[in-house]
DNA sequence: TTTAATGTCCTTTTT
DNA sequence: GGACATTAAA
């Protein structure tokens, strides 16, 4: 398919800054890899001197593909397509000596965060869950905004706001003795080397000169910071974005960044898509009518290249269940009668828990399904105690892995021990595993707990030894066999059935860590080290290594959030209700605008058909309360919407049953 | 020191 | 209703 003038435009435009105003499903992925090609091919610039930037891991992989596809082969060796975090990461690595850290640190993820933050204000919050999640939300904005502890603490009005600054201080002087960053760091380091550090910003001057942004409403300050000195005066770049789909301002991104693009680049020039290639005419004016409640900088009118479509249909369900039992008839009977397959539908929920009575009805349907998005598996608790393994391995100065795995499986090695240990530690500046080696613990800890301390530590020495000879594969293997890890999950897990999940669970993490060792020349994947896989595995990245089930029949179950960007013939839109689409809390905050926003991205994610669900009562916290329709629902025009309400209980009951038998029947059907 | 029982929070959204 | 923590008992 040809571009069309506008696409054109923002693909040969390439003198200059650029920025690219791209509604939903207008083709802006397209705009950035032939972009990417075209400066390949017809303006002289070495794959290797161009960077692609995206957010997701998901984007980055797909675009990469898309370049790939896109380009002949082997002209996209050495360009850059990763996420803001990976690119930090690398820079970070790079210029490891200059920032003065030894290598092997350990990224801490959210809940590690967390844990340190409850860990050192354990004697003022005491575990006040609010308190601490505001603490954390302030140190990561002040991250964001490239705030260190010193500014936040000479910025403070109150008392509150002191107590606040100095646990940022003291958290980010415990990361740094457990040679650790989060996630931000990935972003705040890396911006104020390049910003402080003219030899190393040259460098990276030097290394992209060519610099995509894909989601820029989704930046935050220190992200686009970060452009800035990348791009550097020369200001030669594109940036994709869509003020309507920023839904992500809860975790510092600022949407007005669009327009300070303007400001700081006069330059500027401004190319709006607004031709769709997605949806029917009846989706995308629905959502042009939605968006119209909300203000805008710059106008912007999506236009079908599609027919009408068919009518957006409303289904009331009596609860939660019904509602999961009428998606699923619903999903079935379509599909038989479309010939359509199962990877064509996409269940979207705001809430991740909203996913778990769709997966119930969905399985006992036997009907196949994926959920993406929730990171479950990597919260799950073998894959974090052996992710924790690893980092210890990597790097022994991290005591919170430490402590999380020193008595997993039990090593009779208990609180008081430790203690102990932790006491020793602090005394000597050092980290608890090499406190475990010093002579002068003895006096701290007598004969059976020191014994099976260091028999503990000493291990840990042997399989670093057995690592760092070039054998980290089978360091890895052993550390999973000789840990008796296994056999503890059997003994302790509730079933013999859940222990071979979780088994499981770790062998696939195991094969992931295999694969990313040894690396894949077909993928051109470079084969990594110890180190860099625990890394990378904490960014979740490369996960779907292994299990290509890209071409997967499957229903498809995420968040909204996680649903930008991708599209699907068929979608359900379910639990439109007061409460939960606009949220809770933002209509307690008086602001509806980002769930307006959210309801925008998943409307505009279907192609064909559009079904909306609600319960009218549903269980909160083991309580029942009844809902109202989400405000949404009447914005939307009501010529273009069927409501289907059951008004009678009894009919409800009888359509539940013609459901069932509906569905028994089709299923038989398909058996035959 | 480990297990069982009771009690408490909770539900945004993600790198 | 369910995950997770703290408490009571063995």
């Amino acid at each position: 398919m040809k571009l069309n003038p506008a696409q054109q435009e923002a693909v040969e435009y390439v003198t200059g800054p650029c920025l690219v105003l791209a509604g939903a499903g207008s083709g802006k992925t397209r705009v950035i890899t032939n972009k990417i090609a075209h400066l390949i091919l017809n303006c002289g610039y070495n794959a290797r001197n161009i960077a692609a930037v995206t957010f997701t891991n998901k984007a980055a992989r797909e675009m990469r593909e898309r370049v790939n596809q896109t380009l002949p082969k082997g002209k996209g060796r050495g360009l850059i397509v990763s996420t803001f975090h990976t690119l930090g990461l690398e820079i970070i690595k790079k210029e490891i000596k200059t920032l003065g850290i030894k290598s092997g640190f350990s990224l801490f993820d959210d809940q590690d965060s967390m844990a340190l933050l409850k860990e050192l204000t354990e004697k003022t919050l005491q575990g006040d869950k609010d308190k601490l999640r505001l603490l954390q939300n302030q140190i990561s904005n002040w991250k964001n905004d490239l705030v260190l502890p010193e500014q936040a603490k000479k910025h403070t009005t109150n008392n509150d706001e002191v107590f606040l600054a100095e646990c940022y201080e003291k958290y980010n002087r415990l990361l740094a003795a457990y040679n650790a960053f989060d996630f931000d760091d990935l972003i705040l380091v890396p911006t104020l080397l390049l910003k402080q550090n003219e030899q190393v910003r040259d460098r990276w001057q030097q290394r992209i000169r060519y610099l995509l942004v894909d989601e820029y409403q989704d930046t935050n300050s220190s992200q686009y910071e970060l452009v800035k000195q990348i791009v550097g005066r020369r200001g030669l770049f594109t940036v994709v974005g869509d003020d309507d789909q920023s839904i992500y301002s809860w975790r510092g991104a600022k949407p007005q960044n669009l327009v300070k693009l303007g400001e700081d680049f006069t330059r500027l020039k401004l190319v709006k898509l607004e031709d769709n290639y997605r949806s029917c005419g009846r989706v995308l004016h629905a959502a042009n009518i939605l968006i119209a409640n909300n203000p805008h900088v710059y106008d912007k009118k999506l236009k079908s290249n599609m027919e009408y479509g068919e009518i957006l249909r409303v289904i009331v369900a009596k609860n939660e269940e019904n509602e999961a039992e009428r998606v699923v008839a619903e999903l079935i009977s379509h599909r038989f009668m479309k010939k359509t397959s199962y990877k064509d539908y996409a269940i979207l929920y705001r809430g991740n828990h909203q996913a778990r009575v769709f997966e119930k009805m969905l399985m006992t349907n036997r009907i196949p399904y994926k959920i993406s998005g929730g990171q479950s598996f990597f919260a799950r608790s073998e894959i974090k105690d052996i992710m924790a393994y690893l980092r210890v391995l990597v790097n022994p100065d991290d005591d919170n892995a430490f402590l999380r795995i020193v008595n997993v499986p039990r090593r009779e090695i208990g609180p008081a021990t430790l203690e102990k240990l932790g006491q020793y530690a602090n005394m000597r500046h050092i980290s608890m595993f090499a406190a475990s080696f010093e002579l002068g613990l003895e006096q701290q800890l007598t004969g059976k707990r020191l014994v099976n301390l260091q028999r503990f530590t000493r291990w840990l020495v042997e399989l670093d030894d057995q690592s760092q000879r070039g054998e980290p594969l089978e360091a890895v293997r052993d550390l999973i066999k000789q840990s008796g890890y296994e056999e503890w999950l059997y003994e302790t897990s509730p079933s013999g059935k859940a222990a071979e999940m979780r088994m499981k669970n770790v062998s696939q993490l195991f094969g992931w860590i295999s694969g990313m060792l040894k690396g894949d020349e077909a993928e051109c994947i470079e084969p990594m080290n110890l180190k860099e896989v625990v890394t990378r595995l904490t960014l979740r990245e490369m996960m779907e290594q292994g299990n290509d089930e890209d071409e997967a029949d499957q229903v498809q179950l995420m968040t909204l959030h996680a649903s930008k960007g991708l599209e699907f013939p068929y979608v359900f839109m379910v639990g439109m209700e007061e409460g939960l689409l606009p949220h809770q809390t933002s209509i307690d905050e008086g602001s509806d605008e980002e769930e307006r926003r959210l309801a925008y991205v998943g409307i505009t994610r279907a192609q064909h058909e559009l079904i909306f669900t609600m319960a009218k009562e549903r269980r909160q916290f083991g309580e029942l309360i009844k809902t109202e329709p989400s405000r949404f629902l009447h914005e939307l025009p009501v010529d273009d919407l069927d409501w289907e309400v059951t008004k009678r209980k009894q009919s409800d009951e009888q359509r539940k049953e013609k459901g069932k038998a509906h569905v028994a029947n089709l299923m038989s059907m398909l058996n035959k």
